[in-house]
RNA sequence: GGAGGUGUCGCCUAGUCCGGUCUAUGGCGCCGCACUGCUAAUGCGGUUCGGGUUAACCCCCGUCGAGAGUUCAAAUCUCUCCACCUCCGCCA
């Protein structure tokens, strides 16, 4: 949620965002007449109230016929209060429902422009450079689906068959390989100071919604469990974003950084005919995911630092990726600027994202609630929080398999990952 | 899943049976001031979280796990939900 005071004292800036954004004016005035309409209710409200608590005490004291003149008078008014109040309820749910809708500011670095318009900042290339480009192997370049066939890894029929579509079984080498690469990102994240965190994959409504994810497009990705009122999470930035939700933190012990591991779960619903061939786009995958809290002053110094870790990480794997800057109108309501690291994907002969890390400013954790004490021991403001994607699987087999891939379909494993597998190797099996 | 119990502004706590000066008591902690050679001790004052209003202070409203209800009036009565504790059942 945008920030109140800036909204009414400089909804330019609001305006600005939204321009950049390339979304709707109108509905930051919107939002500016529903906030009127409910400072007004407001007032009216606590006007009726107050009164009410006057004649509330005269009642308890007052005796015979004053009392019951009194009480003519108390229930009448106690008939406006109830109709101010029904009237302010609605008017605030008015603003709040207007308010969730803008987004949030736009850092001034971001580019302009929308999903083309991202701004290549860096590349960077194993030494000896990228399969299918600087290399041209003396075989036909397999593609991921036919290489964790080959490996008795991946087996897409069977995960139709039990689950439907965009599920997957991974077996053998390909579960092996996996669970590597998860330990691997998890000593990473924790070798670089955050917190490991193994969080609930199931949440209430509030979280869901705290964190962005029920509104408007978003809600179309999110299974929800009818009978109990939970959602499943897409990310584990929904429970650690949340975990310290209504919480006023203490400055000093910022940043605090989590890594979240977790299993995460997308409807996909708008992606038909999307990446339907092998693990690129699944409905269940798990992901080591970067959290962070800080005040709004370290934001940018730390979302520099989980880009860097992403991008020391696909180094550390060999992969060859690029980093872009994402263009204000790509950007998801929340963030304020978002880096994505794409990896280079031999059989499709074209570089995909692997990464993103958004810094959030205090978008989130002014609905989540998540607070700090400002330094002088007065009043509390949000914090502001970052997230990034450290790895994800199964997408990240495919660059990995496929980069790595040898004539006879075997793998050779990055180096950083054969003390997690056991194993340099990945060679073909007979598959059943 | 069944039975019972508990939930008060950082922590502990009074108040709930029997609705009204509850504008929520007291202690601890914390902050400020005074006193003190320093520290400690002591004294006085302040200290929930939101919102409205404001240049700021003041002031006003809401907030006793959450929500709804009864009532002129709810921490207090009723209902629903949530969390925790004890026991039983079930289960990795």
């Amino acid at each position: 949620m945008i920030d109140l005071q800036i909204l009414r004292k400089d909804p330019e800036l609001v305006r600005e965002a939204l321009k950049r954004r390339l979304m709707q004016p109108e509905l930051l005035d919107a939002a500016l007449a529903a906030d009127q309409q409910r400072r007004e209710s407001i007032a009216a409200f606590d006007t009726l109230r107050a009164e009410q608590k006057t004649l509330g005490k005269q009642v308890a004291q007052a005796q015979g016929e004053a009392k019951q003149a009194l009480l003519a008078r108390t229930k009448e008014l106690a008939e406006q209060v109830k109709q101010a109040e029904a009237a302010q309820t609605l008017a605030e749910a008015e603003f709040t429902k207007a308010a969730l809708m803008l987004p949030n500011l736009v850092l001034p670095e971001v580019p302009d422009g929308g999903e083309d318009d991202y701004v290549v900042l860096e590349e960077h290339l194993p030494p000896q450079g990228r399969l299918g480009k600087e290399i041209q192997p003396d075989f036909p370049i397999r593609d991921h689906v036919e290489l964790g066939r080959i490996l008795g890894g991946i087996d897409l029929e069977r995960g139709a068959k039990v689950s439907g579509s965009r599920f997957y079984f991974l077996t053998g080498q390909g579960a092996r390989l996996h669970s590597a690469v998860l330990a691997y990102a998890q000593k990473f994240a924790y070798d670089n100071g955050f917190t490991p965190v193994l969080p609930p994959v199931l949440v209430r409504p509030e979280a869901m919604a705290g964190t962005g994810y029920l509104d408007q497009t978003a809600a179309d990705n999110v299974y929800h469990l009818e009978l109990d009122d939970m959602y499943l999470v897409g990310t584990s930035e929904v429970p650690i974003a949340a975990y310290h939700g209504d919480e006023i933190l203490d400055p000093a012990s910022f940043p605090l950084r989590y890594s979240g591991t977790s299993p995460c779960f997308r409807r996909e619903a708008g992606a038909h005919g999307k990446d339907t061939r092998g693990v690129i786009r699944v409905h269940q995958f798990d992901k080591v995911e970067m959290f962070v809290f800080c005040s709004l002053e370290q934001a940018a110094a730390e979302h520099a630092r989980i880009l860097e870790m992403e991008k020391a990480f696909l180094t550390s794997l060999g992969l060859p990726f690029r980093v872009i800057d994402t263009a204000a109108g790509d950007l998801g309501l929340s963030a304020a600027r978002k880096f994505d690291c794409e990896a280079w994907f031999p059989s499709q002969d074209k570089y995909r994202e692997l990464t993103s890390t958004s810094n959030c400013l205090d978008f989130q954790a002014r609905r989540l609630r998540v607070r700090m004490r400002d330094a002088e021991g007065g009043d509390t403001r949000p914090v502001a929080t970052l997230n990034g994607t450290l790895i994800a699987v199964p997408r990240a087999l495919v660059p990995i398999m496929e980069n790595n891939q040898q004539a006879d379909g075997s793998v050779v494993v990055p180096e950083v990952l054969r003390p997690f597998l056991g194993q340099d190797v990945l060679e073909p099996v007979e598959v059943a």
